[in-house]
DNA sequence: TTGTAAGCGTTATCAG
DNA sequence: CTGATAACGCTTACAA
């Protein structure tokens, strides 16, 4: 750490940041110095260093089996002298294949999209693979550019957080003849591949849920589109099997954090019809639902009981601890992975459809 | 919605997903079908369509005003008609450049984070650039690969969530030539550009309000390395310079949730020297020491007074509200993208570096 | 097992 | 303003 006192009078401070001096790389060749380091070394200076053919280079790099161990030896020091790597440009353009998978999500800012991603990520990389993520921030404008641009990049495979719902971009995956793997819904004809869980199932799930517990006059609250608009179609049906009023339903176009959940529950608290439970379908609405519950001096579960959906750790554990219904985004990577990995790999998987399970979490909120 | 008796007797249940049977890009030209679709159109197929070379395609795509005007409409249909876009890892090949700016996050699960990117992304997609992500997961390792693929594929830029540490992964980014913007800290020597601040500064900034405030006796908990380490410092220079004993520093390796907050509180209040406050180096942990103070009957700020650093809106609502250092992440994002604009615009901005204000965020916790 | 030749689709260069 | 030509670095196809 450090100040210096600035000609004008004002201090500067800096971080001493951690720097690690490791050896890093083997330095480029010998005296070439800056020289060398403008040049890129291509596929035809490690051949020559090794005194093979370019194509021997290739090889060895992608398929060493296929190169007798001398050279193969030689070409490893070759590669470790010069810090030589692939260009993935002319690779991808004379084979027509990247190592590239992509994936998009509509929001990176939710943390069971992340988990998912995370995971799905893992088992990509140790395949081999470079996973890289796009977002397409709930718009089907930015969606159709960004899957644009990715029908030019030719990527390995794509994975998707949610399912493409413009009849026009699907088709536009499809021709892409790679694998596509949507996620988070549970649609009768996906492009390629899913691994997802049905969204109305969870709403009749919530309305079971609330019934069970002894609820019978509840309102909905979450997102007007999407997998919002699933779940609360699944929640009115099961509202409707089981006899349950569905006293109202508070409907908002994005959520930004806990003040749309505040917003919500005070808006519905303030109508004539109270309910005596609340069906979340979003963790961060839940959680603002709970804020204002106590402000209000609305007691959970006793004057409310209040039910979500997710896996928001801090919901769980802020007293009396929010009921929710979800499902293991970090399995739904993993299981999106392997299924691209074996797609990707020439032997299409027995499932192109992965179905998960609802899990419900139980805590003191009903 | 739909409901299907499987011959097993199982039942699957699909979700009817929202689809939109939009127009759509025109079709590929006339009774091509499936032909047309498996063959990609280039430049060539476009240039003959409109009935001039390949290169004034080319130049029409990227330098529209340098095409006379009826070429160039002639060009913009057959462009349309075909749905041409251009080959991206073609285009690179020969150019050296691409329109592809890489941001690598040690943890896409971090909400700052996520926040900073988004508003980055937002400021370079609008400026033509495909921003996308790729994750490092806190690992040198995984680091290491990653700038190393990066290396390869030639970027237009590089956004970095963090400053790199590593000297050799240092040196490797300095030898692409291109932006590279770093964050989150405010080293002397930068690779390149940076949008940052200053975190030991936060630590003594730290100090100095829980001082204000009265406490006498602290504690400090955070992560063990990277910027914990230097909020650590700052904390530690702080408490020094105002008197006041820092009675124990609960150091964690990784923060995976809330519950890492709450071991680490119930592990000092567990001490024979309990202090009088904490400075939690991230919300997450803070959080979590708030839901555990209430469970062990600490009272707060009464018996304990907490101060974060982040920008959590959860912990800035919860009883009674966590008080935070912290930055304003999104515009992290904004400035950084902005910078990175100019700089590949080949206008450097006139400051390579931008010390971004810590802003303190009250609430009820102290 | 190794090498030769050709070309993927684009754009830099230079000429018209 | 427009076009011919060559070349970017790699991998496919084929030959030895």
């Amino acid at each position: 750490m450090q100040s210096a006192q600035e000609e004008d009078g004002s201090t500067v401070v800096y971080d001493d940041v951690l720097r690690i001096a490791d050896p890093g790389p083997p330095k480029q060749a010998h005296g070439a110095e800056r020289e060398a380091a403008a040049k890129r070394i291509s596929i035809g200076d490690v051949a020559r260093l090794a005194d093979v053919a370019p194509i021997t280079v290739s090889r060895a790099l992608r398929n060493p089996q296929k190169v007798s161990p001398d050279k193969r030896a030689r070409i490893e020091q070759a590669v470790a002298q010069t810090g030589y790597s692939i260009n993935p440009h002319a690779s991808a353009l004379k084979s027509g294949r990247s190592n590239v998978v992509l994936a998009f999500a509509s929001n990176l800012m939710s943390e069971q999209f992340a988990s998912a991603l995370k995971s799905c990520a893992a088992v990509l990389e140790d395949a081999g693979y470079l996973f890289l993520v796009g977002q397409t921030s709930y718009s089907y404008e930015r969606e159709t550019a960004a899957l644009r641009s990715l029908h030019a990049m030719k990527p390995a495979a794509v994975m998707l957080t949610g399912v493409i719902e413009l009849e026009s971009n699907r088709e536009l995956l499809r021709g892409l003849g790679i694998p596509i793997m949507e996620t988070w819904a549970l649609p009768r004809d996906p492009i390629d591949m899913l691994v997802g869980f049905s969204n109305t199932e969870a709403g009749r799930l919530a309305a079971d849920i609330l019934f069970r517990k002894g609820y019978r006059k509840v309102a909905y609250v979450g997102r007007r589109s999407g997998r919002g608009a699933l779940r609360l179609q699944g929640f009115r049906e099961g509202c409707q099997a089981k006899g349950i009023t569905l006293v109202c339903e508070e409907l908002v176009d994005d959520v930004t954090g806990v003040s749309d959940g505040r917003r919500c529950l005070a808006s519905v608290m303030a109508r004539p019809a109270k309910p005596d439970a609340l069906f979340c379908s979003n963790d961060v609405l839940a959680l603002g639902c709970m804020m204002e519950a106590r402000r209000l001096n609305v007691r959970v579960p006793t004057d409310l009981g209040i039910l979500g959906f997710g896996q928001s750790d801090i919901a769980a554990e802020i007293p009396p601890g929010l009921t929710m219904i979800g499902i293991d985004s970090a399995l739904l990577g993993r299981e999106a992975g392997a299924m691209l990995i074996a797609s990707l790999s020439g032997t299409p998987p027995a499932q192109k459809l992965k179905r998960l399970d609802l899990v419900v979490s139980e805590g003191g909120s009903l």
